[in-house]
Formats: structure tokens, sequence, C-alpha cells
DNA sequence: CCGTAAATGTCGTCG
DNA sequence: CGACGACGTTTACGG
């Protein structure tokens, strides 16, 4: 990894077209081939950046930088002053181990539909159809058959989401009527109205109380 | 900014928990108080991060970092073993200037209608409703009214989105009916079909081309 | 390689 | 400050 401090003015083109002015910046060189341009602010994203896979071609004589991918988008960095010039072996990372995602939450509703009611039981998890998996499907103590859609954050996209998946599986005479159950950790107000509106039912659930339900806990780290 | 090149063990609980072990990374300070800790290669993302605004105290003692924000979400760095550590001055930056994305199509095409057929007239771009602004509301040369949804890239989301404005717009008898069309730069096979299925028309936008047509052009840079 | 869905999404805008 | 949609979204996963 190489790390340029200097003022720059760097041009993408490619999907849009960027520009930043010049001004005194990070430019970060991975052993990948990838280019990140960094402020001293904003959040993780950079200013301007090329993602793998990519090739840097460096010409000493006008100080510039051009990265270039197979797609045929461009940055080029026109280096002014060089404040600081460091290279440095990170090796290869071991990578990053995430617990309490989409995921998790599916896997310990399934593990425990008592948030849905009592009685339900489990039909199956990732349940497959034409258009995607539903998240989980079961049966209520009635019998009824329930498609459940997990998310971490209940958001209109979500319902509608559900919606496809309920309009196909009511097409299969087999298992419908099905009902439709949005769940998620928090549900926004106007994804709530719109799953009430077309009669899909609403429960946001408690990731910290699922998991002290499950016996199989602290299994990460 | 301060770059600080080390072995380093990290620790976030927050939104979720994650966890990256020993290895030698690239840790950014900013002066907003953002971190992000960055490997040899993959894309921008860090590995792990935390957006400003936030704190980040150091015990010099255990070598050890905390970075924390309002909202109780911790990041923890364990410095085992300092490769590099330097500091610049960045200064604020000029920030980005942009050509190219869907409000520059929404204005192009706004300005001439003719990629949707003859005789066409501007009703009023980003036509406001209860569940969020048209892009283009306009009629065509038989008079009907017709709702524009424009993407740069034409998914099922847009067609979701656009079929919400249309229930909506014909729900109220001073327009109704009002015809809908999806215009993207490219337009997905699944999201066609969709639309298609529900007598939405789809046309594609060729950037460059209405460019041309457009009076204001070389605005930018 | 395409297509879908998740994301500690982030970022802007508008109320 | 929350809600909502765009993003060079990126990233992971499945066919």
């Amino acid at each position: 990894m190489r790390l340029l401090v200097a003022e720059c003015t760097v041009t993408y083109r490619g999907r849009l077209s960027a520009h930043l002015p010049r001004a005194t910046r990070l430019i970060m060189f991975k052993s990948d081939g990838s280019v990140l341009i960094h402020s001293d602010g904003g959040s993780y994203k950079p200013l301007n950046w090329m993602s793998p896979p990519c090739v840097v071609r460096e010409n000493t004589e006008t100080a510039e930088f051009v990265v270039t991918n197979k797609s045929g988008e461009t940055l080029s960095i026109e280096v002014h002053q060089v404040h600081s010039d460091n290279s440095h072996e990170l090796g290869v990372d071991p990578g990053l181990i995430k617990d309490g995602v989409e995921a998790h939450l599916q896997i310990l509703l399934a593990e425990n539909l008592s948030p849905l009611g009592q009685g339900y039981t489990l039909v199956r998890r990732e349940y497959p159809t034409a258009i995607g998996p539903v998240d989980i499907l079961c049966k209520s103590a009635q019998g009824e058959t329930v498609a459940v859609e997990i998310k971490r954050r209940g958001e209109i996209d979500g319902v509608e989401q559900l919606t496809r998946y309920l309009e196909l599986l009511n097409r299969d005479p087999l298992i419908a009527p099905v009902r439709g159950v949005f769940a998620a950790q928090e549900i926004k107000p106007q994804a709530r109205t719109l799953a009430l509106d077309r009669g899909i039912s609403c429960i946001t659930l408690d990731y910290e109380a699922l998991k002290g339900t499950d016996d199989s806990s602290l299994r990460l780290f």
C-alpha cells in the first residue's frame, strides 16, 4: 500500500463525470490496483476512487497517474506537490467476522416463532419460489399458511417484496390462502401503513430478546 | 489526518457486532473524529470504521483507541505494533463537481420530450403527490396525461415506484386516466417485463444525445 | 456472468 | 431531526 499525501487535481470519467479542484488530499494505492482519494473529513466514502480490477499508470515526467478499468472508466490524478510518499507491506487480511445481521434474525426467529403468536410451526426457512426465496414460511395454530419477510429496518421496499411473494404464493392452490407478516427490528411509518393497507401484519423484533431464547448463543466471539 | 500503519485487533459494537483479528492495517484518523480501518485490498469500503460525529479516546498506556458516537456505538482498536505514524494538515476540501446523474437526465428530458414521441407537452417536472414527486408529468398529442419515471438504471424498484404513482394519480378524476412511461439509460429485462405486464411503456435514454439537443451544455467543466 | 437482496450502507434534499 | 430516494451505490449469494 502506497500512501501519498499531495496537492492534486482529480478527474473521473465513466458512469458519470466528476472533478476535484486542486487541494491537498490523501491518495491511497492498494496492492490490487485500486485507488482511493480521501479528504480530511466526510465518512468512509472517498471523494473519488477506482475499484479493482484496474491498472495504474504513473507518468513521472508529468507527475500524473491514470487509473483505468476494463469498462474504460478512467481516473486521472495530477500531482502538483508531494507532502509525503510512503509504502507499506500489509499482507492479506484475515477478514471481518460479523454478528447481528438479517441472516441471524432469520435463524433466531425460525428457531422460535413465538413473536408471531402462539402455536406457529415452521414449514421452512428460505422457502424457494420462482422470484426468490421467502424468508420464513410457517403455519399458524389455525392451519393458515403464513409468509414472513424479515428486515433489520422495515421500509417500503420490503413490503413490496413480500407483496410479490404473496401474490405468487396465493396463485398456488396447494398452499393458498397465504397471509403475510412483515417482521423487522424497526418499521418505518410509511412501510407500516402500506403493509396494513394490504392486509399484511407487522411485528417488531428484539434481537437481544431473540438471542436470549437461543441456546446456541455466544458462538462467534 | 493521522495515518497509523500498525498491527491491530479491532472490535465494533453497535448496530451489529464485528471483529477483526490481529493483522497489519492502515488506521486513518480524520480531523472530524471519524476513523477508517483499511486493508491492502478490497474496494473503497473500509474493513471497519466509525462515522462522524464521534470522539476518539486514546489510551497510551494500553495502546488502545476507543471511538464512540452519540448512539453508543463503539469501535475499539488495540494496537500491538506500530509500523508508521504520521500526521498531516490537509485543510477543508473544495468538494466534488458531478455531471451526468439522474437529475440531469430529468432536466434534459423535460426540456425536450421528443424521446417520448411526437407532440408531447410538459405539465411539470417533480409533479407533487401525497407519496412523493412524479419525475415528469406531461400530455401526449392526443391529450392523455402521462407520468414519466426516470432512472439511470431501470430496475424493478423503479417500476414499483411508478406503479404507486399511477395508482394514486388515477384516483384523481381531474387527471385520470394517466398512462405510465418508464425511462432509463438502461432497463433490466425483468423490470421491462414487469412494466409491460402492467401496461407501462419503456424507453431507453441516450444521455449524450439528450445533451446534444441541450443549448446549455458544457456548463460544468 | 446475470439477477436479486442486504448494507454498521452513505449522501443529498426537503419538510 | 426524520423521511425518502439516488448512488460511479458496493457487496454477498445463488443459478
